[in-house]
DNA sequence: TGGACTGTTAATGCAGTGTTAATATTTACA
DNA sequence: TGTAAATATTAACACTGCATTAACAGTCCA
C-alpha cells in the first residue's frame, strides 16, 4: 500500500535527513548515492517516484533520468539541484521532470509536491476506504466491497458500520451509538438499532474473522483479528 | 485535438502576453479576469488545464480552485503569484496544485511545465467529446450521439449529463449537483433536477450497460457497465 | 402577436428506507 | 432449572423521496 520512492543523492547528510522525513510521512525510501547505483536499484525494484540530484559523481541526474525513462516511461521524477540556473531547469523539464527543486528547500513543501504527484497518478478515488477483515467499506459510495461481491448499503447501515469500524475492537456503548447516529437515546430507537446490527451481521457473514458481539445491557464490539 | 487552457489573471497585460505565448505553442486559451468569471467559464466548457492567479478581485485563486475541483476533480491547475511566501505555496500545494510559479517567471519554463503536466494526464478526454457507454456527448454542440441517432439536448440537460459523466461510477450528492449546476441547494430545484434525471434516462435508454441510479436521500450514480 | 423552445412547477403513483411489531433465542441470576 | 429481561431475527408497515408525465410560464424570434 505504501508508495516506494527512489532517492539518489550524493550528499550523505542531506540524503539521510530527507529519507527520514519521507519515512515519517509513510513512504518506503530506497537511498542510493550516485547515478550508477540508482540505475541498478531501479532495474531491480519498481518505484512510484524518483528523487534525483542533478550533480552527482559517476552518472549525473539527467543521464540517470534518461536511463530510467527507458525502463519505465511513466514513472514521475523530481530533480534536486544546488544551482538555480535557468538552463539547468529547462534541461530537467525537457526530460519530463514532474518538478524541479533548488536547494536549500523546505522539506514540507517537497513532501506536498510528492503527495500531489502520487495522488495524480492514482485512480480517481477520492473516497476514503475503511478496512474491516476481508471487507472494504467505501463510505462515500455506500458500498461494502468483498472479493467477488459488492453490497450496497443504505445510509444508516453505512453510518453504523463506519462508526463500528472506527471503534474497531472497542466496546461502544448503546447510548453512545444512539446519541451519535440517531440523535437521542430512546428505547424504541434501541429496538431499531437491533435490526440494523442484525443486517450488518448478515452482510459480514462471509468473513469468519469478523463478528459483532453484544455485551448485554452495555453495548457492542466489532471484533477483527 | 488542441488542449484547452483556462487562464484567469487580473493583470491584463501579463495575461495577454501569456495568452499569446501559449497560443503560439498551439494551445487554445480562454482568458478571464477574476475568479467569478473564471468559474462561470469553467462551468460552460471543460478545460484540460487551469492557470490561476492567486491574488484576484471578486474571488481569489484558491477559492476558485476549490470550486473548480468540485466540478471536475481531475483537472490539473497551476497557481501564479507575485508573492514568494512559503505559506502561500503550501496552501496552493495542499489544494493539489500541479505547480506553483512565482512572478516574474520565464514563459518558456512555464510552457515546459504545462507540457509535462498535460502529457502526464494524457487521456482520451481532451476536447469536449465525452464518452459514456455507446454514447458520445458533444457538449459544445449540445448533441448526444448514438450509433444511428443523434439527440439534441438542452443546455441544462447537457450540463447535467456532462457532470455525471465526469463523475462516472461515483456517487455524486444531490447538494453537490444543485450547487454546481443550479447555484444553490433548494427543495424546488431538487424537484426540477428529478425531471432532468428522468429525461436523461430516457435519452440513454438504448444502452443497457448504462444506468442512472438513485441512492435515496443522498444522490445519483451514473453507472457504466 | 403567436408559435417554438427551455426550464420550472404540479399531480399522481410507486418503491425503498427506517421503524414497529411479532416471534424466537440467549443471558443473568435466583 | 426456571423465569424475566435483553437481544436476535424475520416480517409487516408507514412515510418520505423519487419517477414520470403533463401542464405551465418565461424568452426568443419571426
Amino acid at each position: 500500500m505504501n508508495h516506494k520512492i527512489l532517492l539518489v543523492e550524493d550528499d550523505i547528510d542531506l540524503g539521510n535527513v530527507l529519507k527520514q522525513y519521507l519515512e515519517l510521512e509513510g513512504y518506503e525510501v530506497s537511498q542510493r548515492y550516485n547515478g550508477k547505483e540508482g540505475l541498478e536499484c531501479f532495474k531491480e525494484v519498481s518505484f512510484d517516484l524518483c528523487i534525483l540530484d542533478v550533480m552527482m559523481p559517476e552518472m549525473d541526474g539527467f543521464s540517470l533520468a534518461k536511463a530510467i525513462k527507458i525502463i519505465d516511461i511513466k514513472v514521475p521524477f523530481i530533480f534536486l539541484t544546488a544551482k538555480a540556473l535557468k538552463e539547468d531547469r529547462l534541461t530537467g523539464l525537457k526530460l519530463g521532470a514532474d518538478d524541479y527543486i533548488t536547494k536549500p528547500f523546505e522539506a514540507d513543501e517537497l513532501v506536498l509536491r510528492i503527495k500531489n504527484i502520487l495522488n495524480r497518478s492514482e485512480k480517481p478515488k477520492n473516497s476514503d476506504l475503511l478496512e474491516i477483515g476481508e471487507y472494504l467499506l467505501d463510505f462515500e459510495n455506500l458500498k461494502l466491497k468483498h472479493t467477488n461481491e459488492d453490497q450496497f448499503l443504505t445510509l444508516k447501515e453505512a453510518e453504523l458500520l463506519k462508526f463500528l469500524i472506527l471503534h474497531k475492537n472497542q466496546l461502544v456503548k448503546i447510548t453512545t451509538i444512539l446519541e451519535s447516529l440517531w440523535g437521542e437515546d430512546d428505547y424504541f430507537l434501541g429496538r431499531s438499532m437491533n435490526v440494523f446490527i442484525s443486517r450488518l451481521r448478515k452482510y459480514l457473514r462471509f468473513s469468519p474473522q469478523i463478528s459483532i458481539e453484544n455485551i448485554r445491557a452495555v453495548g457492542y464490539i466489532l471484533k477483527d483479528q
